[in-house]
DNA sequence: CCGCAAAACGAACGTTCGTGCTATATTGCG
DNA sequence: CGCAATATAGCACGAACGTTCGTTTTGCGG
């Protein structure tokens, strides 16, 4: 879990200095934005200029090539990531708890719209999937975190005795990874906000299945997760 | 299931002349091999040119837009799924013999490398969720229609008295969906095989669970699905 | 207040993109 | 065999891409 800290010898240069790195967090900012919704390609650098109302030249200087910002950017949508799902999640004590606090903040990650085209790496995955270089195998290496995170979470659950101590904590991970997953494509592509309650639904049910009778308090009572999952009736988004 | 045709005047027109049509199957057949691996956009026209030893204008010809080419190339992609997805599995008799034949082959259509680059879907949508226009909602319509034939896969199973009544159809072809996605995922970004057989294994497992006494016997044995679906041990791809 | 390094700029580079226009092969039919 | 339709090629365009270069602005330390 530690961030390899890259080019330190700039970053600490910096670090006297502030202005420079104010500006780069800013460009930062605004390029995982365009990012997560337009893909780490269609990123371009005048575009994230125009948008900073700066030059193409004078962003250029602060990451030395296309790849060096698409790996900034891949970094600070984990620095996201990690603020907004681990680690509310982890407030859970580990176990049972924590393990659905995961899923369940993931889902709501995604319909919170914390990235503007849903999951960072989700969309960074698929783009880069097919093309060797840094940047898929910094997106692979991250998405290898977050299913570690899920898998030792299902183990920890089976240490506490809440979760049947039979099950490949691996296989559990891969499977409410991919509901996840699934929910986020499908609210993606159709806007179908019941993508969130079907995943929910599901993951719950695997959850409650190979529960103990001591896990099972620590899952959210039947009727629903927390509060009022239902949408107030209204129309669909898109 | 029946293709829009669109602009169908040309299409009349080339029929009688064969010619055209021919060298236009060619490029089709390049255009989705290419696209399945560098994504829609990444298919540039004079990439497209070169790999077939022809003029970026010629090639151009044949479809007066980059966005009719990449329709066209869609369209092509669909032919090719139905192909060696949907129709194999129809051969089995409609009921959970069915359901079961369309995740399992669609598994194999992403491990036999259909398309170079997975599942030419999953990528096409993840590219174009993001921007709407004509290609967004065509691949979009598609991922619905597979969709619902998996819903209605399971419905017929119910019909059959295979499966559990009580399941929501749409909610179970979510979760089939989601699993397989969740397999074509994996293998694309980590290269990691085992995922197959993990899908497979939660696909079944949740069929099991949901089998009616006359629907079990549709399903493979429990030791494994067909035939030696463990690797050889030898090492893993990429 | 000066000096100097960091930071931002503006203009241009060479490519490649999609897309026109015009001319030349190639073909099927009368 | 010749003509018209079709198919492909050649060339050029404007825009946008990532990148480089030399210059100007900025702001802190002495």
């Amino acid at each position: 879990m530690t961030v390899p800290a890259k080019s330190t010898e700039r970053a600490a240069a910096r670090a006297r200095r502030a202005h420079g790195e104010r500006t780069r967090q800013a460009i930062l900012e605004a390029a995982v934005d365009i990012a997560s919704a337009e893909g780490l390609e269609g990123l371009t650098i005048g575009r994230l200029a125009a948008e900073l109302s700066m030059s193409k030249s004078g962003l250029f200087a602060h990451f030395g090539s296309k790849e060096e910002l698409q790996l900034a950017t891949v970094e600070a949508a984990r620095d996201i990531f990690v603020r907004e799902v681990v680690r509310p999640a982890f407030d859970a004590p580990k176990g049972l708890a924590r393990l659905w606090g995961l899923c369940d903040v993931w889902l709501e990650y995604v319909r919170r719209e914390v990235f503007r085209g849903g999951c960072f790496f989700a969309a960074a995955a698929a783009e880069f999937d097919g093309r060797p270089g840094a940047v898929r195998d910094r997106v692979a290496a991250i998405m290898k975190e977050w299913l570690a995170v899920l898998g030792r979470s299902v183990a920890e659950a089976q240490g506490e005795g809440q979760l049947d101590p039979s099950a490949d904590p691996a296989q559990l991970a891969f499977e409410l990874n991919a509901l996840e997953m699934g929910a986020n494509w499908a609210y993606q592509l159709h806007g179908d906000r019941q993508a969130f309650a079907r995943a929910r639904a599901a993951v719950l049910e695997r959850l409650r299945r190979l529960a103990t009778a001591e896990g099972l308090p620590h899952l959210p009572s039947q009727g629903q997760g927390k509060g009022a999952r239902r949408a107030p009736r209204g129309k669909r988004k898109r």
